[in-house]
DNA sequence: GTCTATAAATAGATAGAC
DNA sequence: GTCTATCTATTTATAGAC
């Protein structure tokens, strides 16, 4: 997309802006990630990109103006890295072993996740919306494919009251397994993660 | 320690003190589970409480200090009315209704517990010792249980790794589903909680 | 486009009156 | 035993220089 002749994106003084914008937020997501929304000062945040909050307010206008860019550019680098959306039943669940394996490599998006949602609880949070939708989001996609699998004949047949449970179920234990991981237990989170998904596919085809 | 031949704790100008320090305790709690340790001031706890900031340094000494007491104050009012520790093996699972009922009806405490753990997710957080070490024994607790349903042959012989694995897993279903039970999602908690024992249980049992 | 300077509010903590 | 008053540091945010 990015031509020379009729190219508006990479002329002018836009292209340096741009940049640094998506480093400020790339580390607004680390420190939030790290202190939390409420602990992660912009001042912190200013000091670590090598600017001063004052150019951060700047650019997004308020901490929650940062904090809502933070959580737009998460959604696009966790979701699109993350599980290709193609694959179908049974399958889809087996990939949660390579999702596993990106949170190890992309550990400041997971902790950002986890300390917001227990963040959001307080139903003030700022980010309390997003949280909520983005489970609503994971338990219908989850659902989903769960229900492929039992119109596929992988497994035997769910009600919707039981499909929404054992997804609610499995996203739980992977939230809790990742924040046992991210406290520091002694754990191969994928391969926590996969023995556990193949637990729960054996139990569906049951 | 103090006292004479009878009664000292209730008398002199200790009563108040420490009906007071209680008082203070429990509202930190609420407000720290509200707010988190980072969110939750002094200042909104002074107030909440009816004293002054300058009165909560006296009783603690510093945020630090209140935070501890609070922490010491979770240990007992969650750990002694939860689960009834002389039950044995497969039984003691099956209590895991009643904890969660519990929870529902001392929301805070589960609060508290939550946020402090995500919170503590960052190694210099003045509570992750104590939320490490409070997963470690409830890790070696359940799994010394599960131990025992193997040796009562109540369930199939299973490794101690398969052992650890299975409580690391049913103790990070029981937090997942808690998150999102207070991030206010239309959950039966006690419900949907025993129905994931059961399940593990007759998984167990194969 | 980024800075310094600064405002206005709030943080944790101390000193001393009562 | 609890308060008011105050200190110092830090918070988000604004204004204006460069």
């Amino acid at each position: 997309m990015a031509g020379e002749t009729t190219a508006p994106t990479l002329r002018g003084p836009y292209r340096k802006g741009i940049a640094r914008r998506e480093q400020i937020v790339k580390t607004a997501a680390q420190v939030f990630g790290e202190l939390g929304y409420v602990g992660g000062s912009l001042r912190a945040i200013a000091e670590r990109v090598g600017a001063s909050p004052a150019t951060l307010i700047q650019y997004f206008g308020s901490k929650e103006g940062l904090l809502a860019a933070v959580l737009e550019d998460w959604t696009v680098r966790s979701g699109l890295s993350a599980l290709p959306d193609g694959v179908r039943g049974v399958a889809y669940f087996r990939q949660m072993r390579d999702l596993m394996e990106f949170h190890v490599q992309n550990r400041g998006l997971l902790e950002l996740f986890i300390t917001l949602a227990a963040e959001a609880t307080n139903p003030s949070h700022p980010a309390r919306d997003f949280i909520r939708r983005r489970y609503d989001h994971g338990l219908q996609l989850w659902a989903g494919k769960l229900r492929e699998a039992v119109d596929d004949g992988e497994i035997a047949v769910l009600t919707d009251q039981q499909i929404e449970a054992e997804v609610r179920v499995l996203i739980a234990a992977l939230d809790g397994i990742e924040l046992q991981w991210l406290l520091g237990a002694d754990i191969d989170l994928p391969a926590l993660v996969a023995t556990h998904v193949e637990q729960a596919i054996t139990r569906w085809q049951a």
